[in-house]
DNA sequence: GAAGGGCCTTTGAG
DNA sequence: ACTCAAAGGCCCT
């Protein structure tokens, strides 16, 4: 067991915003889940988060340290960026909420799932999926389950997925499966690519649309540019910016670069969890 | 090339 | 039991 400085990190915010789907609540102050293969337990205790888990302490301090993204410090991005009132409150109510770094493969997968789709449901079909597909991984005499990866699941049946629940999706994430695993898409490769054309490429993946693909830029490849739009960042930035007009959802992605500059993930995730804790 | 409409599966929550 | 809405994408105008 390790303990971290939580560097201003607040572990509900950032594991419930819905950014991820597979933490459990662990006892009153802690979750539950993996990062990667490595079942971990991480518990917020006041300015320090305690890491424990299924590896070394050695290991466990830089993987809980790498993907709560405690070495950046998010105040910076948010310097240059133009911050009205609104924002100023959806950033105050939600101070602490991390950009997780994830896996990118996990991170496309679980998006292609999220589609009209509501988090409770979502957390349930990812849990099956790995329970599937997953690799077994025992902590404690229980077993966890592995995020299935790419090559696993482009063998997979449309047919069974629907069976777990998947519905008109499942067919879209075996394919997005296959186009990765025989590198048609190449996430390594699209890890090193600009964002246009990163962007450009992840969206040739199926099940892959404008709001999918921002999502996956942003948890998924650390791009704080991408502003994904899903209905109720539409509602709230037609609301604040858009007055008795109609607007795409590609008008407010634009009209939240200019404006929110590099911090634009940041502040849609703020948003974003503003409304679905009020 | 942009924009709008119909259709698609299932289920958690009220 | 019934209804509603859900971190949308695809395909066609």
């Amino acid at each position: 067991m390790v303990y971290l400085p939580a560097s201003g990190c607040d572990l509900r915010a950032t594991l419930e915003s819905g950014q991820v789907f597979r933490w459990r609540r662990w006892g009153p102050r802690g979750w539950r889940g993996l990062i990667g293969t490595t079942v971990v337990t991480l518990t917020q205790a006041g300015s320090l988060i305690h890491v424990g888990g299924s590896a070394a302490p050695a290991v466990l301090g830089p993987l809980a340290c790498r993907y709560l993204r405690l070495d950046e410090d998010p105040e910076a991005l948010l310097a240059s960026a133009e911050l009205d009132p609104a924002i100023r409150v959806a950033l105050q109510a939600t101070r602490g909420l991390r950009i997780i770094r994830q896996d990118p493969w996990e991170c496309l997968a679980s998006f292609i799932c999220a589609s009209f789709n509501n988090i409770a449901r979502i957390a349930g079909m990812i849990e099956r999926l790995c329970r599937t597909y997953g690799r077994a991984v025992a902590h404690r005499g229980e077993p966890w389950f592995t995020f299935p990866d790419a090559a696993t699941l482009a063998r997979a049946d449309g047919g069974a997925l629907r069976r777990l629940g998947f519905g008109y999706r499942a067919p879209y994430l075996v394919a997005a499966a296959r186009q990765v695993n025989e590198r048609q898409v190449d996430l390594a490769a699209v890890a090193r690519l600009p964002y246009e054309e990163a962007r450009a490429t992840l969206l040739r993946l199926t099940g892959v649309g404008e709001k999918v693909v921002e999502c996956v830029l942003l948890f998924g490849f650390g791009r704080f540019e991408a502003f994904p739009v899903d209905v109720w960042i539409g509602r709230v930035m037609r609301r604040l910016y858009f007055a008795r007009r109609g607007a795409t959802d590609r008008r407010i992605r634009e009209l939240a670069r200019r404006r929110f500059g590099p911090s634009c993930g940041l502040v849609q995730q703020a948003l974003y969890h503003t409304r679905r804790i009020f």
